[in-house]
DNA sequence: TTGCTCCTCACGTCACGTGAGGTGGC
DNA sequence: TTGCTCCTCACGTCACGTGAGGTGGC
């Protein structure tokens, strides 16, 4: 193998434990034992390893980092901190869904454009034949009349 | 004029200050102290009289009565009080949103099929029409051919 | 005068953060 | 041994609620 000049930034998963309580704490500035604290109140729950060691990950560290934003900038109690948790999670859900429906909207405009061109093409082709049924030739100039959407219609 | 024999219950708006203080304070279940803190603390609003005294509306101690809840049942300190109405109303709005869109979808879905509907009308009409052209006489049961708007096209 | 209003100041309580103290395994 | 982990207990601080105290107008 060839010698690497740069080194690779080591991937993680979001969710895999890999913060002891004290590097989590410094990352998230705050105190060990407050990290303890919140776990015991249910605001969050990091992995442990099998000695038992508490294991945070890096969304870990974001909700913590979240709930110092809303103790220590905002002053929220943890009580509220819970529910403006909640409330945010589904805020983001509800927007989700706005999207979701609006582009629902768009696509099944689309779709409807599409199906009116498809009709008025098979109507325009249904006069056609119409025409020519009596083995008669349509002339090409005629034959190009198409049947509108809205607005007067136009007479040949 | 006769004599009423039912009382008529008084209509009073929702946002005019009808409560003295401590009648709010006793509908809120508060300490009337504690609506003087709240307004010192920009959560709540009454109107005031000429003379400076405060007057509650019906939605001002509806209002009261959701912070009581979130303070005295929840545990929220008012911080968390502030954010968590905001949170609520903003979730309201989201969902007033996504109704609006959704009836929004059905409507245009109600008028696209009307307009499908109105161009397979005037197809069928100019095909009539054409099988006419020469001052032939068209026989009904062959004049109701329709365009499909999809599957196999039918051929008479 | 009584009972309300207005206001400010002060105290008690409780939640929360953090420090201390003692344990155990790399 | 050092420096981390685990845990529990206790104390300091701060927010909040409420009581007191003094004023003024129906």
């Amino acid at each position: 193998m060839a010698t690497r000049r740069t080194r690779a930034r080591i991937e993680v998963s979001e969710d895999r434990g890999v913060f002891m309580i004290s590097i989590a704490a410094e990352l998230a500035d705050m105190h060990p034992q407050t990290l303890r604290m919140y776990e015991a109140r249910g605001l969050i729950a990091p992995r442990r390893s099998p000695k038992g060691t508490r294991l945070y990950s890096q969304a870990d560290v974001e909700r913590l980092r979240r709930i110092q934003e809303m103790t220590a900038e905002l002053g929220f109690n943890l009580a509220g901190v819970e529910r403006v948790l909640e409330l945010e999670e589904e805020a983001r859900r509800l927007r989700e869904r706005i999207l979701a429906t609006e582009r629902r909207l768009l696509a099944e405009r689309a779709e409807m454009a599409a199906e009116l061109e498809r009709v008025r093409a098979l109507a325009s082709q249904e006069i056609q034949r119409a025409r020519a049924a009596r083995g008669e030739i349509v002339p090409y100039q005629r034959g190009g009349e198409i049947v509108r959407i809205s607005g007067p219609k136009r007479r040949g």
